[in-house]
DNA sequence: GTTAGCACTCGACAGAGATGAGTGCTAATC
DNA sequence: GATTAGCACTCATCTCTGTCGAGTGCTAAC
């Protein structure tokens, strides 16, 4: 579709917009040393690139700056694929070389470090219940009327809630209930826990315990599970770096965004068949606030399958090559880590 | 030491630049009705209160506004102390009659119904280890190498960390340990458990149970309390809101500031021997990026002992009379909770 | 096909008035 | 003696204007 020459200007363009933040002009293009054409020429090709839709002016007699579908175009074809440093590499090794316990840390902490590695916004889905089983159930009494249920998964995070416990449940009938459930729902996914506390567990329970109802009420509450702490993130005010958000309006709404946990949800998991490295650029995101922001998600898994998400966000003049070549390389050492951490 | 008329003055003042944001000047102070002075009285005694610090000048021929002591003045002597609507007292009371389990909820929740209802960023500092004791301990294999520890606190709150366990201890060893632990130092307040682990426990330990050091190794990190996850922030941009932050650079400090977990642990941890809602204005936060900010703090308490605090963020020019009284009300109504619940 | 030249466009910036809110001082008034 | 009216003065803000320069589009020459 483009021509060769056309690729590189558009290349070109894309790269001096990305690193300046300001209309690329004819004669800034024509000065670098790997395009060997005179701006008037390069004007030209400029104003085919324009009628294409990929590039933008911003009004008469201003440079070019890319179109989203310039970005797109730059994305999916001019990415140059080895753009990770070795010095990026290396801090990203490093850290997983830290000894790190709990799934918590690892999750808070590579939240930072990608956030301080690229200068923009990072967002870390943990794992999601979805993919992980059950280890241990608990159901410990507090006082006369509550007790803490305590949830621990294969992947070794623990959940907890506190739950109200009816009067009229004895303490021996809830031991047998937990003791049952520890023995038969053990290694079930936790997305399924619920229905199979009903298929397995219903009908001996009904026949040896009473007050069955409401136990089992118990148990619902206590097995529900919030994926709304699931979220970490960082960074945020790295976007008030960006010189198009120096306007305090525009970023709000990205900020607001941000505080947003159930959109973030959305925003960060993984599109159907979607696997590897996806770039959404502008409005793909189908989000008004973001409009101008690109996001850039990765996922890792265990056993194949998607666990949690690595999304960055940054304006739509993000650098892309670098950023990709970053996610790439930690979504790989942390699918990595996880298969060699629970085998 | 201020006459009649001066604190009257100095209220209007303060009470204007609140709601306005602009330099207040002697005429629109004369034209409130509360004021029956003609303007050139009230320009006599606003330099008067200038030179006693009260007020400053922007620049010469500009309104007058609040200086901090102005500003200390007014909190310490001048704010209206029944100010909080009774439609706000609804707010907060229908939030506690919500029925919230977690107290992880209900930190997270009421943080933000504080930042929704005062549009300022509140920060709340939930329950400290410190004045929480063991109500359980328990340590659960995940494989060979690692286990979950679980702390669970006589308020409620469950504590996780994932320990390494070294091959050469048994798993009958440790189960012991375990129980002693169940025991032995229950109730034992969560700051004091190490030490006691020590002296309680050390001997009976030696005599009984192999590999004593490893094992105390592994207790020592699975005992350790990590405070860090104890704060909930809401609201942070609301800040941007505020007229004197529409400038970004002097916002992205604060926001920084927000995202410093130890920081905010600091700020917020209440002043010895200060009880009851304080406030800190200006420069008295001793932080540079909030040298613009007040910060008014309240303390909730379990027993008579503080158990966290909640605190708002906003510009010195803050709505200080609303905010004190719907921080009193909701660090009361809170600590009523708290007794109710875990008595 | 490429490039040099040139007129043209338009945002950014700086300086000049004009405007008006607000002060400080003085003298008149209660 | 306290209060107020009057007035000159200050200074930030707004608007208008002209200049500057980066960058374009077009045409003609190479």
């Amino acid at each position: 579709m483009l021509t060769e020459r056309q690729r590189m200007i558009l290349n070109a363009i894309v790269d001096d917009y990305i690193s300046s933040a300001e209309p690329v002009g004819s004669r800034s293009i024509s000065k670098r040393g790997d395009v060997g054409y005179s701006p008037a020429t390069i004007r030209n090709e400029m104003a085919d690139l324009e009628d294409l839709g990929y590039l933008e002016q911003p009004h008469t007699s201003a440079g070019r700056i890319p179109s989203h579908k310039g970005y797109r175009y730059y994305v999916d074809h001019l990415v140059p694929w080895n753009s990770a440093e070795s010095a990026e590499v290396g801090t990203i090794r490093a850290f997983f070389a830290e000894k790190l316990n709990a799934m918590e840390q690892v999750n808070q902490h590579a939240a930072m470090i990608l956030s301080n590695m690229t200068n923009y916004t990072s967002i870390l889905l943990g794992p999601e219940v979805f993919h992980t089983s059950l280890r241990h159930f608990q159901l410990l009494p507090l006082n006369d009327t509550t007790a803490v249920a305590i949830i621990v998964t294969s992947t070794g995070q623990v959940e907890n809630r506190t739950v109200n416990i009816p009067p009229e449940i004895s303490v021996s009938d809830m031991e047998k209930v937990v003791n049952m459930l520890n023995s038969k729902l053990v290694n079930v996914p936790l997305y399924k826990l619920k229905s199979r506390l009903y298929s397995e567990l219903g009908e001996e329970m009904q026949r040896h315990i009473s007050h069955y109802e409401e136990l089992m009420q118990v148990l619902d509450t206590a097995l529900e599970s919030d994926q709304e702490q699931r979220i970490y993130l960082s960074g945020a005010t790295n976007m008030l770096n960006q010189p198009e958000f120096k306007d305090v309006d525009k970023v709000k709404h990205i900020l607001d965004l941000l505080e947003e946990t159930p959109t973030l949800l959305k925003m960060l998991s993984p599109v159907a068949g979607g696997t590897g490295i996806q770039v959404r650029i502008g409005t793909e995101n189908s989000h008004e606030a973001i409009a101008n922001c690109s996001l850039i998600t990765a996922t890792y898994s265990l056993d194949g399958q998607a666990l949690g998400s690595i999304g960055i966000l940054g304006p739509t003049r993000m650098e892309y090559a670098r950023v990709m070549g970053i996610l790439g390389i930690l979504s790989r050492d942390l699918t990595a880590m996880l298969a060699h951490w629970y085998k």
